[in-house]
RNA sequence: GGAGAGGUGGCCGAGUGGUCGAAGGCGCUCGCCUGCUAAGCGAGUGACUGGUGUUGAGCUGGUCCGAGGGUUCGAAUCCCUCCCUCUCCGCCA
């Protein structure tokens, strides 16, 4: 979510970021809304004004004066105490039948039910208004930053760095489907007996692997960069996926549990992002760095076809998650940081990879500047995204209300950014395809052999 | 699932239907004092938001006491629903 203020102020930035990023909604209508919603509420405080004014003390105060003869009734609380209903009233306290306590009760209750009246309508519309406008608002998409290229689509991505050495095959690399087949490691035939097409049942030494690949891939963040674990729901709640941008846009990409109104995950970043959910840090806290394993659900409605070879693209994944929550000023700084972090895996796994710089259509609708990694499939002979690592600026920040005191006192958005460190489905493919032998076998890379008992080798069974 | 207790500011914790954004404390900020530190003394210290404006100075309003409804002229305070936390019981991986 932008800052409103500064939607207001500056409606051509706001389109021209809606129109790099090919996504956006009508602000003029937007304007118009606000321009509305704000006039009804000055309108409405100004009512509500008057009514706290009012109290029995006062009203009686202002009864007095005027039987005293001091005042006239037209000059005492804003001459609201002449209107027509007050006149019984006035007249049976001049004439003793009701005490002044009492008459100064029933005038206010008169005053009251007139001002509620009026209040009740123009508060209803502006609260429809109010409605209108948020709806509004959390569809605009992230400021791009400045560094990003403009495009509209994946083609325009910018490849930033390669990195690692392509291997030389002397005999037709495999898919990775085919490895993992032979060597029992994934069982594609009964796996969409247990919930339909687009999971994965890992088998044997493929269950193992992706457990080694976990605990190697947490080790490393929490032991060499400065990570602290986490391990928390994979359903989250409405606000969470608000907060994070998952909504109100992309509900139907996400599985969602009916009865409770819960969400499956689909990534990490939903859940830990929220942990500071409204709430005011300490600039000193800052920076906060967690990571997570998580399973992450992803519908992939509509994209039957295309990609869903193999383990590329599934309903059910495990991934390990990057999420930083850091001083404005150093979130680009920041941003490389996690991005040699995530690409850091990769160099341990000895499996080459590229980095790119999504172009402005091509990053989600939250972030503010993305790099990708995608890693060599040699079986596939393609490039696999393994990462995206975002920083969103404070457009999370402000949607979940994660602030910081500064040193000012002052309290300000932090920023939130993210990164897979990595995404697990497709890393395995890329070592089935890269670590392949001409014998059907699989060398273990070697940073894994710990995780996994020391093997170094996984061979046909038969 | 059943019974009970509770949810108040950055944190803890008072609060009788009207002047309560809310006592007190902690923390924090500034100042004083102390040759350092601690303690002590004094002052200040919520968030969000409308208007105005020297456009995040100042001034002036409004909202917020778990969430949402309701009663009332008026609700932190009374009623209902829901959520969450704690204690006890039941059930269970």
């Amino acid at each position: 979510m932008l800052d409103l203020k500064l939607v207001r102020s500056d409606p051509d930035r706001v389109r021209d970021a809606m129109k790099k990023k090919g996504q956006g909604i009508d602000l003029h209508k937007l304007l118009e809304l606000d321009r509305a919603a704000r006039e009804t509420r000055t309108s409405v405080e100004a009512l509500r004004h008057q009514r706290k004014q009012w109290n029995p003390k006062k009203i009686q105060g202002y009864l007095a004066e005027v039987l005293a003869g001091r005042s006239s009734l037209a000059d005492v609380a804003n001459g609201v105490l002449d209107l027509p209903e007050n006149q019984p009233i006035l007249a049976q306290i001049e004439s003793g039948v009701l005490e002044l306590g009492q008459g100064a009760g029933q005038i206010l209750g008169v005053l009251g039910r007139r001002r509620k009246a009026e209040l009740a309508q123009l508060e209803k519309e502006l609260a429809e208004l109010d409605l209108k406008v948020r709806d509004m608002e959390l569809h605009i998409p992230n400021f791009p930053h400045p560094s990003v290229p403009v495009g509209q689509s994946a083609k325009e991505n910018r490849v930033v760095r390669e990195c690692g050495v392509k291997q030389e095959f002397r005999f037709q690399p495999r898919p990775h489907w085919e490895i993992a087949r032979s060597l029992a490691m994934i069982d594609f035939d009964r796996a969409p007996k247990l919930a339909g097409s687009g999971f994965i049942l890992f088998t044997g030494p493929g269950a193992r692997l992706e457990r080694a690949l976990v605990n190697f891939m947490l080790d490393l963040h929490t032991e060499n960069h400065g990570f602290r674990e986490i391990s928390g729901p994979v359903l989250v709640n409405r606000d969470c996926m608000l907060g994070t941008g998952q909504l109100p846009k992309f509900e139907s990409d996400m599985y969602r549990i009916e009865s409770d109104d819960l969400f499956l995950i689909p990534t990490a970043e939903a859940s830990v992002t929220n942990i500071f959910r409204d709430e005011i840090l300490d600039e000193a806290e800052l920076p906060i760095y967690l990571t997570a394993f998580s399973n992450c659900f992803r519908r992939e409605a509509g994209s039957y076809g295309k990609q869903t070879r193999g383990i590329q693209r599934v309903h059910q994944f495990d991934k390990v998650e990057l999420v930083k929550f850091v001083h404005p000023d150093t979130s680009y700084d920041e941003l490389e940081k996690l991005l040699e972090t995530a690409g850091k895996v990769l160099d341990l796994l000895e499996l080459p990879y590229r980095v790119l710089l999504l172009c402005t259509g091509d990053m989600t609708f939250a972030s503010a500047k993305t790099y990708d990694l995608e890693v060599w499939a040699p079986g596939m002979d393609s490039w696999l995204e393994v990462s995206s690592c975002s920083n969103f600026e404070d457009f999370q920040a402000r949607r979940a209300r994660i602030r910081f005191r500064g040193q000012d006192r002052k309290v300000k958005f932090v920023h939130t950014l993210n990164g897979s460190g990595l995404a697990l489905p497709r890393i395995v493919a890329a070592i089935l395809e890269t670590y392949q032998k001409e014998d059907g076998s699989l060398a273990v890379p070697r940073v894994l052999r710990p995780y996994m008992g020391g093997l170094e080798k996984i061979s046909p069974t038969g």
